[in-house]
DNA sequence: TGCATTCCTTGACGTGCATCAAGTCCGGTA
DNA sequence: TACCGGACTTGATGCACGTCAAGGAATGCA
């Protein structure tokens, strides 16, 4: 039996969507996995190219990043350890639609698609949580492509009401809420960029919805930020 | 045993998801299935709904549209017999992202969640279909979002170009494709208005890479239609 | 032939946003 | 303390696109 790094096992084991695997395929899966550290920067996988491989985030962070012809950029995510890169893509058999960038020094796993789909066959579990996921993964998009329609203060408010529901915690002067990256890659995930984004955010300060300190944010009006970001939310 | 309509068992038989499905299953699908009649114009599901059932078209057709707050509205298709009205909405369990309207009388059939997923987890050729079908949909959708980024000729030639690959005719005088739809839905499509749609042909045909002849457009450039576009289409 | 309806095009205008260009506010370093 | 660089903000300008409004152009019907 080949020897595998304990910790490329572990962050196999704990990968979403194959969570109620055995541990026994998942020790299959990781055997099968090719293992690669890139150094901070590296690209792990480039827009057009086939998606033969889905990639597991062993250590590190790559960030996830569709590149215009213009050279404009659009953040998607960016993916820790115990998360997979691009699943979608490698599951489906067409071609990466984003690169994929380490952020910092990364190791990844990487597993060719036909041994995802040896899986599946054999533990129809994991094949109702694949489904699941992509399904919720579909719907998402849908609700982002349905939000290009809306302006930036609206995208905004609708990021900082769903993020909320996630990290929020409650103060006496209200909401708190951290955004969680900088400022440049919320313009990015929210389609725009850093100035417009700055002047999204004094609006709403201005219609005094929300402070801003640094990157958390005070949210003094969480009615006001759903009704202008109106939009349903996932699961 | 119950009584099946035949073109709802036919229908149910022909939908792409469970395609490698048995007869036997398939048949115990249709028999869960409650079938309705609509008529034109009728609202076969509103977004924010929670989607615990998916459609199947029998007879007629029937859009797909998000329609914002302030009224505006954005198609994303048009779905017909033997196709899924919002699987994904449905195997996530989330609510639908969309509203489907009844575009002429129609017949639906709706399953329940948990029947597809029955039927999943007992025939595991399907539940590789499904994940392959789904995740198709994620790249699709996803480039759907990186296309927002480019202006309407770039999203219009883009279109041609995909539209070209499917319905293109080689003639003497160059490459006929039918857009298939009336401009005010393409436009929708598009997610623009009529009159940028109308502006956007208006350029191509003055930089001479098309001509417009109705409902079909003369491609003269196809080079210039795919540099215009550049993105990546999939499978 | 005339009329109505639907579909499409063109023009004029306002607005949201990207871009370019200065700043301002920090944290780190010597 | 002084200095520097990155993160962020603010202002000025131009452009793409949505909207309103006014025509065509094709089709169907009497």
């Amino acid at each position: 039996m080949t020897y595998i790094r304990p910790d490329v096992l572990e962050a196999i084991r704990r990968c979403r969507l194959w969570r109620r695997a055995s541990d026994e395929v998942v020790q299959r899966l990781a055997e099968s996995a090719t293992v690669r550290d890139e150094p901070r920067g590296a690209l792990l996988a480039a827009q057009g190219e086939a998606a033969e491989r889905l990639g597991i985030v062993v250590v590190g962070k790559a960030r996830v990043y569709h590149a215009a012809a213009d050279g404009r950029t659009m953040a998607f995510e960016t993916v820790s350890a115990g998360e997979s890169l691009l699943p979608a893509a490698a599951l489906s058999g067409s071609r990466y639609p984003a690169n994929v960038e380490a952020s910092t020094p990364v190791t990844i796993a990487w597993i060719h698609r036909k041994e995802a789909f040896a899986l599946i066959a054999q533990e129809s579990d994991v094949a109702r949580d694949v489904i699941v996921d992509l399904a919720h993964k579909v719907v998402e998009l849908t609700s982002m492509v349905t939000g290009f329609a809306s302006d930036v203060p609206s995208r905004l408010a609708r990021f900082l009401f769903n993020r909320s529901l996630e990290v929020g915690t409650a103060t006496p002067a209200g909401l708190s809420v951290d955004i969680g990256m900088t400022k440049a890659e919320l313009a990015s995930a929210l389609g725009t960029v850093p100035e417009t984004l700055s002047r999204a955010f004094a609006r709403l300060r201005d219609d005094s919805v929300l402070e801003v300190r640094g990157r958390t944010v005070l949210v003094k009006d969480v009615g006001a930020l759903a009704r202008l970001g109106s939009g349903y939310e996932e699961s």
